[in-house]
DNA sequence: TTCAGTGCAAAAACTTTGCAGGAGG
DNA sequence: CCTCCTGCAAAGTTTTTGCACTGAA
């Protein structure tokens, strides 16, 4: 997602919350998008840090998951229990292929996979918001 | 799983792996039998206390990721920082509704996520060992 | 002016590690 | 008898919370 784009989403989304726009959560914001994907808060924050920037841990924290509500990043987790944020700018029908030995992510595009989630959805009467399809294994470069 | 044949697959595989056969080990294996689906290291802990069980918190964390190893026990993660264990019995195809409102974890069956599996892993020259599929939404109790 | 947001550090939640003593093979 | 395993507590990681101050509306 472009930054200007971003910016004016995560905009109307504060307002009509009713939280306040602050510098600090815009500069999280453009560190986020800088940053790629999967990426952890700590990362982030560290990241920050080194960028000379002062936003507080506990800032960069509040400000990924109000991005996450916002629909600009999602929320990932792959086994370790630690949080990864990506840009959800395409996310639809993406899921993860994780590596085992180097800790690489692959990720991987497939649309029958949405076809499934509707149909399992409309079986079990539920209401989707949003899925996680992580594969893990190992990539071509370490499997002998 | 039954429990003798737990037992049974889990000796065989300390056994083979020059790990001891000990009365703790088994203690935790029988609780996760016990303790039904999805539950954390440390709530099996506790529960082991409440038991009447000796057993430390050390041990249980060790004895859960053999557990893993030996394939009588799968883990999940299901977004919190934290990690579950679940009986691996029948676990294939298997994959997980998490409702956001109430916690409450329902489980699919679907031939059609395998196929698709082994779609993509082909595709990408992986070699896959296990997958999660997690769809987060709001089940039909809470969504109004 | 007001109160949500901030920085900081401390606490919390979950998991791993180090060490000395004990028991499996 | 030689290690591996255990219990305990301490340390490590990641995330959340409390508090006093600041700045957006």
């Amino acid at each position: 997602m472009k930054k200007e784009k971003a910016h004016e989403k995560f905009k109307v989304f504060l307002r009509n919350g009713k939280h306040r726009i602050t510098p600090e959560r815009f500069e999280v914001l453009d560190f986020a998008i800088e940053s790629g994907d999967h990426f952890t808060a700590d990362d982030l924050y560290v990241e920050m840090k080194t960028g000379k920037s002062n936003v507080s841990r506990a800032t960069v924290y509040n400000t990924l998951e109000l991005l996450v509500k916002c629909e600009i990043l999602a929320k990932r987790n792959f086994g370790e229990n630690k949080t990864f944020y990506e840009s959800s700018y395409n996310i639809q029908n993406h899921g993860h292929l994780i590596c085992k030995v180097c800790g690489g992510i692959i990720e991987f595009n497939n649309p029958k996979v949405s076809e499934i989630v509707d149909n399992i959805v409309l079986k079990n009467n539920f209401k989707a918001d949003s899925f996680q399809f992580n594969i893990f294994g190992t990539c071509n470069k370490h499997s002998k």
